[in-house]
DNA sequence: CCACCGTTTAACCTAACCTTAACAAAAATG
DNA sequence: CATTTTTGTTAAGGTTAGGTTAAACGGTGG
């Protein structure tokens, strides 16, 4: 099993890029299953399990965000990738992001994709629960890029976040409205759980909160014993 | 698939040369649609899909330049050709070239035009991933030739840059506005990781932040322990 | 053999990051 | 209500990564 080669399905509508990419991911020992277009790419995801999908955005008959739509309610584990063209503007992709695991801009290092698909594998090896490395988050009036660790209110200049603070955040925002448990957090972000790790934990949820100060419409809440829950109180309607 | 015709949009306002044109690339294999202007082009190119087009750059109605960018925002991957007059200047055609894949001075050569043609093709199968060699950038006000390792910064005169100072700046432009992993040029540049290579790697940055200097739109940021991140502030509006 | 150029290494300094400590406040416990 | 446990917050300390300049190195061509 771990001998087996790494199934992925590829969506690109281009035929002469889709082949060449591959040709090259089949150099580097996956096995590729190559689909025209959204519609093919979602039939073709029905028929067989994949370990990473990598979509195109643009496409015709069916695009990449409605195919990565639809391959959630189907699987809400396998990574996503998307291709996006570097013209997009940030904003209209800002929303779509929200759901993918990674992105790259076209035209892109092959060596990068190979990069982020030995991570995400690795990844998902190493814990056997769903932990997709979702990256990009809306909270409330800020936006989360877990990726370039920064974290952007309104039009204000992106505030840069530690390792750990960006961890945090990210972890808080995957579970929004819910219960982070404590012990989640030192596992995953820590990984060690005693008195020291958990004392640090709160002196990041005390940064946290004061970036967040600037919504008060989102906040951090601690449930005594048990972990934290990041709230983001409906705006107004 | 790969033994069919090439498709080819061909917007040219001037009805002889436009018909003579279009029967010589008939001639040599292309499946050549004609539009008289820029209107008429983008309703076609909006019909169909098209492998390259080429476009007149002064035309009534709607300029070539003008349907460029149209074309972008539809399709981002297919190559487009300017048709240009001799006597435009350089400075005119620099912003725009940018999003070009190439030029034609007119008068030109007929058999210039299917050598380009043929490369073009050639290159668009392997040119979404970025190793295929991209040259030329712009970033902010400064222009970056990678291939003769100069950059230039307005109408002032060229800088030379050292062979690692310009790979590395081609790096971060191919990542422009996004992570450039500090592992990835080290491995690509200085094909080797470890303390030296890296702290010679961070001597190279503190180099192009000093070209850089001059346009306060361009940046090198650091991520800390992640990598650089080349970021071009939105120039305004 | 010297001068030059690109590159590496060294050195020094600052910034970033994380942990630990200390004390205050809140919540649970009995 | 006194006591214990948990959490909130700020600040000090230590460690590592990065910023920058300059000197050393090594190859190349005069």
């Amino acid at each position: 099993m771990e001998t087996e080669k790494k199934k992925i399905l590829l969506v690109e509508d281009d035929p002469n890029f889709g082949i060449v990419l591959k040709d090259y991911l089949s150099m580097n020992d996956f096995d590729v299953v190559l689909a025209k277009n959204g519609m093919e790419g979602f039939e073709k995801f029905k028929k067989d399990n994949y370990d990473v999908c990598i979509l195109d955005v643009m496409m015709p008959y069916k695009d990449g965000f409605t195919l990565a739509r639809e391959i959630r309610e189907k699987n809400e584990n396998v990574p996503i990738i998307f291709l996006t063209a570097k013209t997009m503007k940030e904003d209209v992709l800002k929303g779509y992001k929200a759901g993918a695991d990674d992105y790259l801009n076209k035209p892109f290092d092959s060596e990068v994709l190979l990069m982020k698909l030995k991570a995400i594998l690795q990844r998902k090896a190493s814990s056997t629960l769903a932990d997709s490395k979702q990256f990009e988050f809306e909270i409330g009036n800020f936006h989360l890029n877990s990726k370039l660790r920064f974290l952007k209110y309104m039009e204000e200049e992106p505030v840069k976040l530690s390792p750990k603070e960006n961890e945090l955040l990210r972890l808080l925002a995957l579970h929004e409205n819910d219960l982070m448990p404590r012990e989640l957090a030192l596992t995953k972000i820590w990984r060690d759980d005693n008195y020291f790790t958990s004392r640090s934990m709160d002196v990041y949820i005390a940064k946290l909160r004061k970036y967040l100060k600037k919504d008060d419409v989102v906040e951090i809440l601690n449930i005594h014993g048990e972990g934290f829950r990041l709230v983001v109180k409906a705006e107004n309607q």
